[in-house]
Parts: structure tokens; C-alpha cells; sequence
DNA sequence: AAATGACTCAACCGCGATTCG
DNA sequence: TCGAATCGCGGTTGAGTCATT
């Protein structure tokens, strides 16, 4: 089922060979600079057909197989807070990818209740129900309690920063066991539960009385979170958000000033 | 056993955003 | 400041597989 476009570069299912000739390359040079990656490769592949098929497919830590009634939970209320923001949504459900989430969505979740396994969700996306996330970039922040996968880290300041707890070999930030995988979509689930229950009930509006919208925050963290083509220097999906008003439940406060400290007391 | 339809998921496409010279 | 290159993402497609007739 090979093909090739135009210009020659092979299109079409992935060869055992060609795997092989990727990976390597990855473990050698990491990830990123994607487009050096055919001719580091040998291989007859677009940049963008490297990166999916390592993000998709080879990533190591990948979880396969069906989706945990916790996963499908935590999927069914980020969805109705982000709508198809595949990869932030991915980001919150460890080892997933954002191909992955969206594929299930589109194939399970949007099955008439009764065809499909899980609980009924709401269809209708409606402007008074869902929260588009407003990035706001930090860094040096860091979490000290709390799931390892929901810390912030600024991955050019880590070395700088002796209170991150986390693994200074692991830089992927994900979750090294199920057990880890669980407690993250578990914090997440409790983290949302309370956002909901305090906020959206009522009708936020999507835009603030300053006119910019009420949602997330957005920093640094990777807890498995993926998409499938472009490229980085870091990591897919590094972006970290925040409920701001789970923010405040967390003990934060309103206090945006914290966000440029270098760590973040929690609970 | 063969034909057909339904389903899954890997892969591609296109476009807006970002980076870089 | 501008244009080209690159990245990141959501939408869509289609080949392979499974279930049903």
C-alpha cells in the first residue's frame, strides 16, 4: 500500500526498517529538529511523517489498549470544559496521545448512549459551557506536593532550581508507573470536580469584564500529552494549565505575582 | 466460504502560529 | 519589518480488521 508523492518522499504505512531507522535516531539526537531527520535517517519521509509516527507510535511509554472507565471519566469532563482540544487533553491522561484521545472520542464518545460503553455525555457544545483555556506562559514554578506529572517545570531552569521534585533524568515528565499514571488522572478528576462544582453550575461567560477569556493557565509540564506532526525543541504539548479558579482552590490565591517565584507551596 | 458493512486507528492534509535570518 | 521555514494542532481519510448475513 506504499506511495509516494510528487517529490518521491514514501508515504503510507510505516516498514519495521523504517521504525528501526527512527528510533535510533531519536535515542541518538533526541527529539526535535525533525526536519534533520530524514537525512540523518536515510529515510524517504517528511518531517512531519517522522514526528507522527515517533509521537504516535514509537514514543516509548505509549499506554495501549482500551481506555479506563477513570481515563474515560476525566475525558468526558475536559471535553466539556475545553471542547476538542485533543492535546491539552491528552496532556491531563498519561501516556496517552492526542491522536489516541481524539480517536476514541470520535469513535466511541459520539456514539448515541446505549451503543457506546461509559456514561452519557452531552453532545451540544454550547458557548455557556465551555471554557477556552487563555495562555498564560510561566516558568520556574514548581509544585511541591501533588501528582510528580502535575508539576511545572521550565525545563531551561531546572538545573537552577534544587526544590523541583522531580526526576532530573526523566525530562519527558511522565508518570513512571500506572500507579503514578492513576493518582495524575485521579488529582486531575478532583481538581476538575471541584472546579465544576464551584464554577460551572453557573453561567461564566466567555469573556471577562476585562474582555479576555476566563480559562486556564497555561506553563510548562508534559504529563504524556502528544499530537501528531510538527516539532519542537521540547517535548510535545509542554503546556501546563490551570484551572484559575482551581488555582485559588489549591491555596494559590488570586496572587498572579506568585506565579514568577521558584516554587509554589500546595494544599 | 464469500460478500458486505461497520468499526478502528494510523497517517495525511491544511492552516494558523511561531521562529529565524 | 518582512518573508520563508518550521512547528503544532484539529479535521479528515482510508486501509485493515472484525462482525454479520
Amino acid at each position: 500500500m506504499e506511495s509516494s508523492d510528487s517529490s518521491g518522499v514514501r508515504k503510507g504505512a510505516w516498514s519495521k526498517e523504517e521504525d528501526v531507522l527512527l528510533k535510533n535516531c531519536v535515542e541518538r539526537y533526541g527529539e526535535g529538529k525533525w526536519h534533520l531527520v530524514p537525512v540523518r535517517t536515510g529515510l524517504n519521509r517528511c518531517r512531519k511523517s517522522c514526528r507522527l509516527r515517533w509521537l504516535n507510535y514509537l514514543r516509548p511509554n505509549i499506554t495501549r489498549g482500551n481506555f479506563s472507565k477513570d481515563e474515560v471519566d476525566l475525558l468526558i469532563r475536559l471535553h466539556k470544559l475545553l471542547g476538542n482540544r485533543w492535546s491539552i487533553i491528552a496532556g491531563r491522561l498519561p501516556g496517552r496521545t492526542a491522536n489516541d484521545v481524539k480517536n476514541f472520542w470520535n469513535t466511541q464518545m459520539k456514539k448515541k448512549p446505549g451503543e457506546r460503553k461509559g456514561q452519557p455525555i452531552q453532545k451540544t457544545i454550547t458557548k455557556t459551557n465551555i471554557l477556552r483555556p487563555r495562555p498564560r506562559t510561566f516558568s520556574n514554578l514548581t509544585i511541591q506536593d501533588g501528582p510528580r506529572t502535575a508539576l511545572v517545570a521550565d525545563h531551561n531552569h531546572e538545573q537552577n532550581n534544587p526544590n523541583k521534585n522531580i526526576n532530573d533524568n526523566d525530562n519527558k515528565l511522565e508518570p513512571s508507573s500506572s500507579q503514578e499514571a492513576s493518582e495524575c488522572i485521579r488529582w486531575w478528576s478532583n481538581l476538575l470536580d471541584a472546579a465544576e462544582e464551584d464554577k460551572l453550575e453557573k453561567d461564566i461567560p466567555l469573556l471577562d469584564d476585562k474582555g479576555e477569556e476566563p480559562g486556564l493557565w497555561t506553563g510548562q509540564i508534559n504529563p504524556g500529552g502528544l499530537m501528531d506532526d510538527g516539532d519542537d525543541s521540547l517535548p510535545a504539548s509542554e503546556d501546563f494549565e490551570f484551572y484559575d479558579d482551581a488555582w485559588e482552590l489549591l491555596g494559590f490565591g488570586n496572587d498572579q505575582n506568585n506565579l514568577q517565584d521558584g516554587s509554589i507551596p500546595i494544599g
